[in-house]
DNA sequence: CTATATTGTTACCCATGAGTAACTTAAACT
DNA sequence: AGTTTAAGTTACTCATGGGTAACAATATAG
């Protein structure tokens, strides 16, 4: 007689679906946040796009707070994988800010990096500020450090970095804010426009 | 015998009373909101730093709403008043352009304008939603309007004029949000590098 | 098949903070 | 003067929403 082999062997683990499931509210708290802003948003309205009540988002998350903390953990983690993809090769450093704008304004569509983006600094909790700041000014760090290179090898004019690396951020940021996959700009036209304004700026050279 | 003039004058009238105190408590909430946020900032604490309890504010604002909507009459009033002054010049777009991030980032100091620009977007109140949309999408097209005029006198290069101007905005208002006068930034520095990279970029060119 | 951990639910508590009613004090104009 | 209006106060109401306790269902393991 044949073994049974044991049915419904789980395709996923218990951590594994787990994990989805945090992403998923993950997912539903970022568009709900950026739909109504956070504090406009309840947890029950996050329960109701997840189809789930409340205290079982206590489950998953310790508390609203938690969500925001959550969503700057999974953008700071591709922020900073998109830098290390950039920084990994020897170009020159224009070329690698070039490629770091590149991927920014795509990372830049995602609703958990939408919402990280829009709502860091609304941390409550001290140490929570804190961390986020500091994760903030390293990535900033970073990117001074693209800038600093360029102006090292020639590919870039000798600038204040500092300030040309918030003034880039900020501009990048903003796309987030109104940049939409199905609207009426193109992607490539604004990755072009970017990475123009960067490259010559907006005078007209005879 | 010499007749009494009417002591105490009032040097001003009640309007003008009632104005200036209204005034203050838009800079005392301001304050306030580029401090803790709009929501987590309390009426209470606004009336605190005034000086007075809750209920007077009442008398002079609608409710918590007001305080944006009457900041913003505040702050599009002065960046209007910017518009109209550098477009009043028949000077080349460029210049004209210059002109505007010139003032723009000195009007980016002030209070009320900083928390305008941080907190457009909250109105609840969905017309007063609207109007808000309304009237920086004017004033989008005004500086729109300034690149148009550079594009055909020829002195901006040939660029799309709406994705422009939107990165141009985010990258002067994200200023609002960390440039301060006492900071180790300096304010000429600041604005010559803001005109410099809309000028040339940061590309070298050799 | 039963015991146990994992998910989820219903029903509550309770702090916070916007907005108001009713009353008091200060100012100003005959 | 004394009456009116402005300006401010104390003491509330009341909706909202974050967070929890206690219970119910479901799934996994032994």
């Amino acid at each position: 007689m044949i073994k049974k082999v044991k049915l419904s062997k789980p395709v996923l683990n218990r951590d594994e679906k787990r994990q989805l499931k945090l992403d998923a509210i993950l997912r539903h708290a970022a568009a709900a946040f950026m739909d109504k802003g956070y504090y406009k948003t309840s947890l029950d309205d996050i329960a109701r796009r997840h189809k789930v009540t409340k205290p079982t988002l206590y489950y998953y998350i310790k508390n609203k707070e938690d969500i925001l903390i959550k969503c700057e953990k999974v953008a700071s983690t591709r922020i900073k994988g998109l830098l290390d993809a950039v920084t990994a090769t020897d170009e020159s450093g224009f070329v690698q800010l070039q490629n770091f704008i590149e991927g920014y304004v795509e990372i830049v569509t995602d609703d958990i990096i939408r919402c990280h983006i829009r709502h860091r600094g609304q941390r409550e909790d001290p140490a929570a500020r804190e961390a986020s700041l500091k994760m903030h000014r390293e990535i900033e760090h970073r990117v001074r450090e693209i800038l600093g290179r360029g102006v090292k090898d020639g590919s870039i004019r000798d600038c204040n970095s500092t300030i040309i690396a918030i003034l880039l951020f900020d501009a990048l940021n903003g796309i987030s804010a109104w940049y939409r996959d199905e609207g009426d700009v193109n992607h490539e036209e604004l990755v072009a426009q970017v990475l123009l304004i960067v490259t010559e700026g907006v005078k007209n050279k005879p």
